[in-house]
DNA sequence: CTTTCATGATACCTATTATGCATCAAAAAC
DNA sequence: GTTTTTGATGCATAATAGGTATCATGAAAG
C-alpha cells in the first residue's frame, strides 16, 4: 500500500484532535473511514503512529516525527501550488532583460523600477549586450525583452519605442542664440561646450561628434559635468552651451532655452523588443506595462 | 479536484521523460491513464504545466516551478517516512539521560560513548540532576534513563548497577603499610593524603570524610592533583597515600599497592534506572546495551 | 503525393479504493 | 446497573483509477 496525501491529511487532523470522532467531523467524513485510513497508513508504513485505547489516543514517538514531517510536506506542497499558480498567471517569475549602454543610462532604470513596483513578484534579470547580440539571444529564447538601439525592422520581433533621443541645443537665457527657435550645427562651431560624462554617454557622443565633424568643426569642450543635471546647471550659469537629448532636457529647471537643430534628421531611438511568438507571462506583463505607461502620459506613441 | 501524490509522481515522471508513452511505461501504467492524470492535475491546479503537441512535450514556466516543488515534496516525504520507520524501531530518536555528579565523573562518559557508537542514530540528551529529582522526572516521563546513586528500591523502577565504588587505600611500594592486605581507617590517621579535585569529586568526599571523622581523624591533605591519574602519580612518587575507589584504581600503573579498608561496609553504588512501563525504543536499546555490555566482560552482575 | 509510423487524446468498460451506515466491544460516567 | 462515549468491524455503495480500443494529427519514409 502506498502512502497518500489523503493519509497524511487525515493523520494530521487526528494528531491534532487525538480523538477519532472529532477528527472525522473536522474532515467531514465518518469515523469508521478515518479509523480505516489510519490503519491503512500504519500498515503501509509498518509503523504504529498512535497508542490508542477506548480511553485515549496519543502519538507514539514515531507518530510525533511523522507529524512534523507530514506538516512540512503539506506546507511545502501548498507553497509549491501557490507559487506555480502565481507563475502561471505571471504574478511571479523572472524576466530576462537585455540592455545597451545607451538604454541603461537613459530611461531603463526608472522603467524597471516602475515595473517592479507594479509586479513585485517578477524578478528582473538584467543582461548587458549590444543590439546584435540581444537579437540573437531573443531568437534563442535566452532573453525575454531587449532594450536595443533601433529602429529594428526584422521579421519575428515586436517592439515599442521607449526613448527617442533627438539632439537639441541648450543655451542660457540672454545667449546670442536664445531668441531663435532653431539652429544649424554649423552655427555652433565657435561656441564653448559643456560636456557630459564621457563613459556613460559614449553612445551619444559616438553618434553626435561625427555629425559635428561633417558640419566642419570639433566641439570646444570647456567644462565637463558629472551628469545631465550638472551640465544644465553649468549652462544656466553661463559656462557654455550644450547639445543634449530631448529626454534629458526634461530635467531642466529655469534659465535655459532649448533650440532644435535643423540639420540633424535622425533621432536616436531606443526600443524595447521581443520575439513575437510564445510570449512568457512576465514578458506579456512587461509589454502591457509599456503600453499602459505610454497611453495616459502621451509618453511615446506605439511603433 | 484535489492534488494527490499520485499526480505528482506521474507529473515528475513525465517532466523527466517529456513523452507520455515512455513515462507511462516507466510508471507501469497505460498511456491514456497518464494523459488523464496529467489533465486532472492541470485542471486541479488550473495551470497548464506542459506545452504539448503531437510532436513534442515540454514544460511551461509554471511546470518547471512545479517540478522543483514536487521533487522537494517527494524527497521530503520519503525522508520523513524513513525517519519515522527508523524512530519506530529505535534506530533513530532521542534518549534523555539524567546523571549525578558522581556518575558523570565515573563510567558514564565512556558508557555513553560506547552506546553512541552502537546506536549512532540515537541522540543522547544529558540532564544533570540529583537522585531524587531524577526519580521524579522518570515518573513524569521527563527522563528515559537516570544515573543515580543507589541502591534505589522503589516500586515501578528497574535498574542495573553500572558502578560500585568501594573505597580502597592506595600506598606506594615500600610504604610502612605496603605489606598488609587491608587496613582500618584509624590506621591512616597520621598519614599524609593526596587529594582529588574537590569539585568533581564532591560526592565521593561527602561520603568519605564523615567516615574518617567517625574513625577519629581529619585527613591531612598535603597535595591536590587534577584527576585520578595525577593522584596515583603523586602517590607512587611518595608524596603521600590516598583513598580512592576500586574503579578509579583501574587506571593505576606500577609502584602502587591497593589495600582494602575493612571498616567501610557500604560501597557507593551508581545505577542506571528507568520506569518499568512503556519503555520507549531508545530506552530498550539502552537497557539491552547495558546487559550485553555486562555479560562478556563480567563487569557487574545484574541487580 | 501517398503511406506509414508515432504521438497524445477520447470513449467506454472494469477493477480498485474510499466512504457511509449499522453495529460491536470495552470503558467511563451517571 | 444503565447510559454514554470510545475506537473497531462488516457490508453495500459511490467515487476513482486503470486498461483496451480507437481517433486525429503531424512527421518521416517511400
Amino acid at each position: 500500500m502506498k502512502v497518500n496525501l489523503r493519509h497524511i491529511r487525515y493523520f494530521l487532523a487526528l494528531a491534532d484532535e487525538l480523538n477519532f470522532r472529532r477528527a472525522s467531523e473536522f474532515l467531514h467524513i465518518s469515523q469508521p473511514a478515518l479509523t480505516r485510513t489510519i490503519q491503512d497508513l500504519e500498515a503501509g508504513l509498518a509503523v504504529r503512529l498512535f497508542d490508542r485505547a477506548q480511553n485515549f489516543v496519543r502519538l507514539t514517538d514515531a507518530g510525533r516525527v511523522f507529524r512534523e514531517g507530514g506538516r512540512r510536506v503539506m506546507n511545502g506542497l501548498e507553497a509549491t501550488i501557490d507559487l506555480t499558480r502565481r507563475v502561471s498567471i505571471g504574478e511571479a517569475g523572472a524576466l530576462r532583460v537585455g540592455y545597451t549602454d545607451f538604454a541603461i543610462s537613459g530611461e531603463l532604470p526608472e522603467l524597471l523600477k516602475q515595473f517592479h513596483h507594479k509586479h513585485p513578484g517578477i524578478t528582473v534579470r538584467p543582461h548587458h549586450g549590444v543590439t546584435a547580440v540581444q537579437l540573437d539571444e531573443l531568437k534563442d529564447d535566452k532573453l525575454d525583452i531587449g532594450f536595443v538601439t533601433g529602429p529594428v525592422r526584422q521579421a519575428g520581433f515586436h517592439s515599442r519605442v521607449v526613448q527617442t533621443d533627438r539632439p537639441i541645443c541648450i543655451v542660457p537665457e540672454g545667449h546670442r542664440l536664445a531668441a531663435r527657435r532653431s539652429v544649424m550645427l554649423a552655427d555652433l562651431a565657435e561656441e564653448d561646450f559643456v560636456h557630459g560624462p564621457a563613459d556613460a554617454w559614449a553612445h551619444f557622443y559616438d553618434y553626435l561628434f561625427p555629425l559635428c565633424r561633417k558640419a566642419g568643426f570639433q566641439p570646444n569642450i570647456v567644462q565637463e559635468a558629472f551628469n545631465s543635471v550638472g551640465i544644465l546647471g553649468l549652462v544656466s550659469c553661463g559656462m557654455g552651451i550644450t547639445i543634449l537629448t530631448e529626454s534629458t532636457y526634461n530635467f531642466a529647471t529655469g534659465g535655459l532655452v532649448p533650440l532644435a537643430i535643423t540639420d540633424i534628421a535622425d533621432a536616436m531611438v531606443t526600443e524595447a523588443i521581443w520575439a513575437s511568438e510564445n510570449l512568457r507571462m512576465p514578458t506579456r506583463h512587461f509589454v502591457d506595462f509599456l503600453d499602459e505607461r505610454a497611453r495616459p502620459e502621451a509618453w511615446n506613441p506605439r511603433t
